[in-house]
DNA sequence: CACTAACTGTGCACTTTTGCACATTTGACT
DNA sequence: AGTCAAATGTGCAAAAGTGCACAGTTAGTG
């Protein structure tokens, strides 16, 4: 069981993914690499969008703030998710806030030039094409989940995704990438006080442990996730 | 005024656009044309996902099922817009039931064929690319809709949705589909009491008329959205 | 080591939402 | 017209969520 796992990730670890390559290797004109320190500013809501960008390394953050002043936390992207991509399909400004979480590289392509890739190559047309294609099942999850579950099971079901969230095997136990209660009340949707109320449950049953570093005991907040 | 805009969607009117007709050129095998009545179903939550739709003409929705049986409309779908697409990248069911409307047309394409097709026809993948990033983006805008917006900003923000989906221009005045208060609930994400009493209030502050079909005053209810 | 500043635990009044129940209206059909 | 089923209007107790306040804890930082 063990080997049979550890074999197939090996396998899968040999497939060589051209998608960074080829952004690489063919697009030469308006394309940047840059490299953000943690909490560091790719964007924020309100500029002109006039560029995409891709994560290459570490993790960011995109947050929209409402007119009243709410904020909330739409998505965590890590390595090869695309970000600001709106701006491709005649979105002027941005929509929300994007900030490295931990120290992150990131590739900016210009909006036309972009366009132009996606024109002239093919396959970085498919992979691009595969990548939203998963944000978009990603997203209409995380709508059901706001539609369907309060906000005890929408915590638990962040600390999984977070949990696993860069984690290359699914460990029964994974560490988080450190989290303030506040951050996680901005992903799932509710206030501090609720986070904080929900995690001392979770943790008083067993599910989580932390003191500073958050552990997630992945098999037990799922049945908290699925079941009643 | 009047003379300006009328030019401007002739104008558009005359721009052919070559999406369908280069699905209809090109794909000969593994497609199909399929007619739905008023109620019929595309596909059901559970099924096999083995191809993509295309509306053609009319109007298709998707629901979703919670564990605990609650029911979610996830989207509203008109001609152009893709159903299924998750079955590209590797979604092996159905994670929503569609159903036509009104009556409909649709085209249906194999899983494989369409892969196929968008890997030779570059003009479709570009096409099929932006379809997939407008998704993305109303997906994100009702994402943030339900993490910022009480259920009467909601109700408000679907009725107007509705009122513009599928008019050619955006009257002032704006009939909308017929919708029963069970289905508004379903989309806005609350109960058929709620919407009840929210649309009985909208009525008495004149945002909205009703007597069987519903007439939406778009300028007056933005104010809902938008303010308070 | 002391001193901030940020983060966390907890309680509480108040609002929103849910889940029902039941009366009333509408529409389709015979 | 009469009948039935579906859709709508309304009320209400119980549950969930919000917004604050304040005390206790932790992590820097000089």
């Amino acid at each position: 069981m063990q080997t049979t796992r550890a074999k197939k990730s090996a396998v899968r670890g040999l497939r060589v993914d051209p998608y960074l390559q080829n952004l690489l290797k063919n697009i030469e004109d308006g394309k940047t690499v840059l490299k953000f320190s943690k909490n560091g500013t790719v964007f924020s809501q309100g500029e002109a969008a006039d560029s995409i960008y891709f994560v290459q390394t570490g993790k960011v953050k995109i947050t929209v703030v409402s007119a009243a002043g709410k904020e909330a936390v739409l998505s965590m992207l890590g390595p090869r998710s695309s970000i600001g991509e709106g701006c491709l399909v005649g979105q002027t400004l941005r929509i929300g806030t994007a900030t490295a979480i931990q120290p992150s590289t990131l590739f900016r392509i210009e909006r036309r030039t972009m366009l132009r890739a996606l024109h002239a190559q093919p396959e970085l047309s498919e992979k691009f094409t595969a990548s939203l294609l998963s944000r978009n099942i990603d997203l209409e999850e995380d709508l059901c989940d706001q539609l369907f579950n309060h906000s005890e099971k929408r915590l638990a079901r962040v600390l999984l995704k977070l949990a696993c969230f860069g984690q290359a095997e699914n460990m029964p136990e994974a560490r988080m990438p450190r989290v303030s209660h506040e951050t996680l009340a901005e992903m799932v949707g509710t206030t501090r006080s609720r986070v904080s109320h929900f995690m001392n449950k979770f943790r008083s049953l067993g599910l989580i442990d932390y003191n500073g570093e958050i552990t997630v005991r992945s098999e037990l907040l799922t049945d908290v996730v699925l079941h009643d």
